[in-house]
RNA sequence: GGAGAGAUGGCAGAGCGGUCUAAUGCGGCGGUCUUGAAAACCGUUGACUGUCACAGGUCCGGGGGUUCGAAUCCCUCUCUCUCCGCCA
């Protein structure tokens, strides 16, 4: 959520900031600064009400315990007359909080100076490349062939069960998607990380704050006997834990990392990009958070930015990073990076990672603070990233290293694994 | 699922209609003493809003009500704890 002081000091600024990130309700601004004046103003008026009751009922009670009786009596309809002005007041205001409340939700975060203008994915500007291509055989086969030729993952049984989109990972399969989270999670906690094992339903306050809501209500599952809601991301619950409070300076950055499923309804996709892993609505996901200090979010962005590029690295897979463009970011990001990895088998790019900058957006709605110098609170900013999104990378991992004997694993998941090989036979 | 108790400042905990601008303790911060530390002592210490700074306003789980006046009384919701039941 943005914040109205800003708003209101850097009125054309914010206007130019979310044209690139193609806001079509520029107008909406103007609005908002007009209705904050008019708010404030009534405020003042009704609080001037208020504080005159506070002062006569203060007298009302001297005066009975002096045993003034008729004074007392006097005030009392004094302040009962001005009780009904207030409440008129009250009423007009309450309604106006509302509408504005509405409204600034309805502005997304403003994206970073140094984020491209552009409206589609192909304005997304390529960062850097690394690792090395894989050179495949003609017959080379997407995962899903692989898939079923390991015996790995049997979707048929995961609709049987749920629905598509649901795959049901087996034996081998199974065993490389503990291998994948424990590693991470190892790679992670190295790092410095906290892990954690969130709640995978969380509540409506708890969706509002990291900006699932109001806007991305239908992306989740909505679990409606209990109002609770499955989370897309373990971003949701552990972003939360420090909601509502104030950090000590000296525990930032607070770096938080985390395996969860991610639950997801994505309505509206098919053919050859739901295929297989490539979208699904249950995946497993290891995030990373940390919540820091404003003045270095974004020496914070480039170390997870390469915490993430090495663990892609480790994988041996090849990869690319992409800033995103204004239009292709989400609601809440300030900047935003995509890692991709290039799975030769389909031929495709399959984004593994997101990481972003979410500034004051997120932390602003949780009220995560911490005391300045001054003894001041200030926001802290969030940040997140994945490390990593599971089914698109054992898709690259199945499709890059197919081999006639088998699929090669990198060397590091083999201890993990127990073997450096899903061998063929 | 049934019965009962409760929700107060970072924590513990008092207050049960009118100096509550919430006692007290612990913790935190500053200081005195000390070679240094501990102890002791002294001082200080909630959030939000608002202002150049004051002032003012809001907040005792959420919402509503009674009253001139509510942390205190009433209604309602949520959550927590205890006991019973069920259960990995």
């Amino acid at each position: 959520m943005l914040q109205i002081n800003y708003i209101r000091q850097n009125t054309d600024l914010v206007k130019q900031r979310l044209a690139v990130k193609q806001f079509k309700q520029i107008e909406l601004i103007d609005e908002l600064i007009q209705l904050d004046e008019t708010l404030r103003q009534l405020k003042i008026t009704t609080e001037n009400i208020q504080a005159s009751i506070n002062a006569t009922s203060k007298e009302i009670g001297m005066l009975m315990s002096k045993g003034e009786k008729e004074t007392a009596e006097m005030k009392k309809e004094q302040v009962s007359s001005l009780k009904n002005e207030l409440a008129e007041k009250n009423k007009v205001l309450t309604a106006m909080e509302e509408n504005f409340n509405s409204k600034i939700l309805l502005l997304p975060n403003l994206p970073h100076n140094s984020v491209p203008d552009g409206k589609t994915p192909e304005d997304n500007v390529i960062v850097r490349e690394g690792g090395t291509m894989p050179t495949l055989p003609d017959n080379a086969q997407p995962h899903w062939e692989l898939i079923k030729q390991y015996d790995l993952v049997d979707f048929e049984a995961g609709v049987k069960i749920t629905g598509s989109g649901f795959p049901l990972y087996k034996g081998r399969g199974a065993k490389l998607q503990r291998s994948l989270i424990q590693y991470f999670l190892d790679y992670n906690t190295a790092a410095g990380y906290t892990e954690y094992l969130p709640p995978l339903m969380v509540n409506e306050t708890t969706a509002y704050g990291t900006g699932q809501l109001p806007d991305k209500e239908g992306q989740m599952y909505h679990v409606t006997a209990d109002g609770f809601y499955l989370i897309p991301t373990s971003e949701v619950p552990v972003t939360n834990v420090y909601r509502d409070e104030i950090v000590k300076e000296s525990s930032l950055p607070v770096k938080m990392t985390a395996y969860t499923p991610c639950f997801r309804r994505e309505a509206g996709s098919f053919g050859a990009d739901v295929r297989g892993l490539n979208r699904v609505h249950q995946f497993d996901k290891v995030e990373i958070i940390q919540l820091v200090h404003p003045q270095n979010s974004y020496d914070t962005l480039e170390e997870m930015v390469n915490h993430v590029e090495r663990l892609l690295q480790f994988l041996e897979l090849p990869y690319r990073i992409l800033r995103l463009c204004g239009g292709d970011m989400s609601f809440t990001s300030a900047i935003t990076y995509d890692f991709e990895v290039y799975s030769a088998g389909q031929k495709k790019w399959l984004e593994v990672s997101s990481v972003s900058n979410f500034e004051t957006f997120q932390t602003n709605r949780m009220k995560i603070r911490y005391r300045d110098e001054n003894g001041k609170t200030q926001l802290l900013h969030s940040l997140n990233g994945s490390s990593l999104a599971l089914p698109r990378i054992v898709a690259a991992l199945l499709e890059n290293n197919q081999a006639a004997d088998g699929i090669h694993l990198p060397k590091v998941l083999h201890s993990y694994f127990g073997t450096p090989i899903i061998s063929a036979d």
